[in-house]
DNA sequence: TCAATATTATGAATTGCGTTCATATATGAC
DNA sequence: GTCATATATGAACGCAATTCATAATATTGA
């Protein structure tokens, strides 16, 4: 019984270090660029016995970019109830741009890519990013800190800005941009001025903060 | 000499109809599946022969793709005094999400598609788009219709937005997205509406508006 | 310890791709 | 008709993803 247990602990180690390998020639190649028969070179092998790991070069790549992912959401997901619940809002929406930009063959594969068919369930589960986000307008809602609207809505509004600038950053990078973090500032707070119970009334004064 | 133009003529001819059989298979098979050999089939030549006419694939593409934004920017910029500056603006980011969810396949290889060395040219020309928008912006602050801000901040924040809109809706069309205008009304107003003068309140009581 | 078995790796093959090139064919000029 | 030039061909190259019969290896049961 231990013996599978050793032989299971033996394959989760291969395919750990095939992720490895891949995740270093995935971030240097670029995923367009990156090829299972690089891989199979790197790794040491042939690229026959990478699909002994994995089905296929997509559910390869698939796990490795859910496994940045996760680490992207647990850093959001951990909660900051310390803060104003808006601040959080926007620096959520940094996070996730900042992270786009900072990996952006993750990013690439994960939200610019069009699934055909079997690729379908190669996508960051249930958005877990969009449903943070959900989470996060609702309360501000709750708080009273931004108007009453229909939350899927600013929700959607949120992200698909958000991912904007992400995705535009990434695929124009030449495009004559101000500065970089002036139009990151200017969108998330543009956004975000949309969804103000008062737009430009600063939330502060609204009433029932009582915390300074 | 006229046998020259003639000759011409007829290169420009068997163009054509390359770029004509290249359009109905890129709108058949994405551009994802497009190939060099499955449109030579298409045309009833040899793979070869498309080289006389295109330097590679991604010039044929490119052709293609602009052709087609060529048409949507004809479109665009055809110039409406009628109508209120603001309700120019919101139409012009209409358009453009609807161009793109109704041409996925060109707006995918113009906008979500990174550029390695070569292909940099082959995007459409000095952003068209961006151009209008930036000018509609310009306009609409010179008539104090939305509020001072810098005019390339505002156009990129519009300009991402839209973006965000159509890419998103191309790559993800399964997700749970409302109805879909009214997650496109709601995106272009509220991309607007961060920019009003005072932003709850209606444009037209602001007091220099005189046409009503 | 040894034979039976299941797992893992191999390399050769298949299919398809973009692209090039030597060669052939057709076209217009003289 | 001959020559030069433009156009078309098909075979080839290199690379890709993936499959599969076969071989090596490790694990199990006696």
């Amino acid at each position: 019984m231990t013996s599978v247990t050793r032989k299971e602990r033996k394959r989760e180690q291969q395919k750990r270090e095939i992720l490895l390998a891949a995740r270093e020639l995935f971030l240097r190649e670029g995923h367009e660029h990156f090829s299972m028969r690089e891989l199979a070179k790197e790794v040491g092998c042939v690229p026959g016995t990478l699909y002994l790991y994995f089905k296929d070069k997509n559910d390869l790549v698939a796990t490795l970019v859910e496994d940045s992912f996760e680490h992207l959401m647990n850093d959001l997901e951990r909660p900051r109830t310390d803060l104003n619940l808006l601040v959080f809002l926007k620096e959520i929406m940094r996070a996730y741009i900042e992270f786009g930009l900072a990996n952006p063959n993750h990013y690439h594969f994960a939200f610019m890519l069009r699934r055909t068919r079997s690729l379908e369930k190669a996508r960051p589960r249930p958005h877990r990013s969009y449903a943070l986000l959900l989470n996060t307008v609702r309360a501000c809602v709750d708080q009273q800190l931004i108007r009453q609207v229909d939350i899927e809505l600013a929700a959607q509004g949120v992200w698909t800005g958000i991912h904007g600038v992400t995705s535009l950053m990434i695929t124009i990078p030449n495009f004559p941009w101000g500065d970089r973090d002036t139009v990151i500032d200017h969108v998330v707070d543009s956004l975000i001025e949309g969804l103000h119970p008062s737009s430009d009334a600063d939330p502060e004064t609204e009433g029932d903060d009582d915390d300074h």
